[in-house]
DNA sequence: CTGGATCCTCATAGATACTG
DNA sequence: CAGTATCTATGAGGATCCAG
């Protein structure tokens, strides 16, 4: 799932998906949640602005892994759904933060029940795929 | 993995993480999550499947869009990760089950809190992206 | 009907290098 | 520090054919 903010970065299927739902009903709201989190690192970034406003590079340290560009686009992202809000000190060197808006704190709720059920079910998952992997046929 | 949060952030979740982390395991829930609903298809069918059992051809027509190949790797995935179960009638012709096992119904009931807040919060996101996109820099 | 296997493509992640 | 620009390899996903 693309996490470009234009439509021309989804895939023509989704774009496509987009195009069919935005006839104004919205059938389906999953949809909406996957163009937001259905991507890597959205919901890290969110979960990791929980905790309060961070500047580029500590956010950046905290989410292991992901690089600068990755970050870049991702915030991106976040800012034009009006999750996270971008915030400039034209000091010397530059100062950007970014932080949750309210609706960006909202949506860290359900993420965060996301969260917790991992938290609880992660030795049945782990146990589960171990049966699995170890089935004859598979 | 991954989040060092310093503990700083209050949140139960960023809490967890850090308590696995200390544990040896290793790896951040929302990595976990991720690999689960991380794709594009994986949320959809669990949302499906919550309304009860359905076969192969049936799932296809309520999800839109999905290819014959994802619609079977994201079962798979699924199967394997504990969350769906699949049942083979060694009918002719044959008929193959999907149903939400109870960890795949628990998992529902978050992604379900997703989708409510995309409900909700539908109105917002479609006028922030239309303030960003607006904007003079975008 | 249910899906396995193959091939192919195009978008996207990420590395690298550069700028203000 | 906080990005932007560019390039490329990877792999997700679609199309198609095959099989039980």
């Amino acid at each position: 799932m693309s996490i470009h903010a234009k439509t021309e970065g989804k895939t023509p299927l989704l774009a496509s998906m987009a195009a069919m739902e935005s006839d104004g009903s919205g059938s389906c709201p999953m949809r909406e949640v996957l163009d937001i989190i259905g991507d890597s690192w959205s919901l890290l970034t969110i979960i990791n602005l929980q905790a309060g406003p961070r500047r580029f590079n500590v956010l950046r340290r905290m989410i292991e892994g992901i690089s600068q560009r990755m970050l870049t686009v991702t915030l991106r992202s976040l800012e034009r759904e009006g999750l996270v809000l971008r915030t400039v000190k034209p000091t010397s060197p530059p100062e950007v933060t970014y932080a949750l808006t309210p609706m960006g704190h909202s949506i860290a709720v359900p993420i965060g029940a996301l969260g917790e059920w991992a938290v609880k079910n992660r030795d049945n998952l782990r146990d589960a795929r171990k049966v699995f992997d170890a089935a004859p046929i598979g």
